[in-house]
DNA sequence: CTTCTAAATAGGAATGGTTATAATTTAAGA
DNA sequence: TCTTAAATTATAACCATTCCTATTTAGAAG
């Protein structure tokens, strides 16, 4: 969904469309997996007096619309992006970066384990953790790192 | 790993052991998926003077010695388990409680998604959310309910 | 264009899980 | 029993996120 096409979007839900609101929209279509911080740091260039909690309440709001995502790469802070095709992640556990895979592992043997519990499915997560090209690359030359992280 | 090979595997990296430690031990031995503030609350019945401080410090202590491994099932806390055979989970958006399943999805697609990226897999995470056996019986009567958590 | 007001924002305090600090206690080897 | 490095307790600090409320504003109505 583009940029227009969100605003159209939020104003048919019959939200105020107001400056901050805009400019969240605006850096949403142009990055993916960006925290709440940094979207917080952006939108300070044009407005300088933005605070946190509109920041956080419109991506609330957006979440609730099932506009966009939230993630959890391991590194403390949400992440968001626009809720667009189903993909998953592989993610660095040296530079925090995410590479997106389209490959999605879902398989008719976990379906059926659910079925056995009387489980039933909403949504699925599933991802990769590792080391980046660039992060291998710079192995090489400096030692090993390990990676502990939360499943 | 069973609790004497816990204490035995506790002492040879050189730690000492209190009779703290060997709670967390028992406890992790006898429970899943638990939490550092249900693991606190459990000590407290026999060391009514345990602090917060030294529960996180020791479930830090046994994930760097790989004895244990922590899980994120979206409830704002994180969980713990002895690190025994890989698993994955079936976790309720109503109860939070988590089915384990032995059902690994990883793909050789995903394999090669990441050769092609030059990303060195370390380990992965994959997870289900849904409504349990127990949840999908009340929802019949009292109405449905929504589900978002961080992918 | 002006008025009106429900909705939204700014600024700051509060929350909650987790980690850090420093004084005191203790496990375990000599 | 002595000794001491390691561990614990109690408390403060941290930090992402949420809450509170006085003030501002988007957008509807006149
Ligand atoms: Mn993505
Ligand atoms: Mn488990
Ligand atoms: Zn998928
Ligand atoms: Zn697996």
């Amino acid at each position: 969904m583009n940029f227009q096409n969100l605003i159209k979007e939020f104003k048919k839900k019959g939200y105020k469309l107001t400056p901050q609101r805009r400019i969240i929209l605006e850096i949403l279509s142009e990055e993916k997996h960006i925290s709440a911080e940094e979207i917080y740091e952006r939108i300070r260039s044009s407005q300088p007096n933005v605070s946190f909690g509109t920041v956080y309440r419109n991506l609330n709001i957006l979440l609730e619309l099932g506009l966009i995502k939230q993630l959890d790469f391991k590194d403390g802070r949400t992440r968001f992006e626009l809720n667009e095709g189903h993909h998953h992640h592989l993610i660095c556990l040296n530079c925090g970066s995410a590479v997106e895979i389209q490959s999605c592992p879902f398989s008719s043997e976990v379906q059926k384990a659910a079925i056995s519990q009387n489980f039933s499915i909403k949504s699925h997560s599933f991802k990769v953790y590792g080391y980046c090209r660039n992060c291998n690359y710079k192995k090489e030359k400096k030692g090993d790192r390990k990676g502990e992280q939360r499943n």
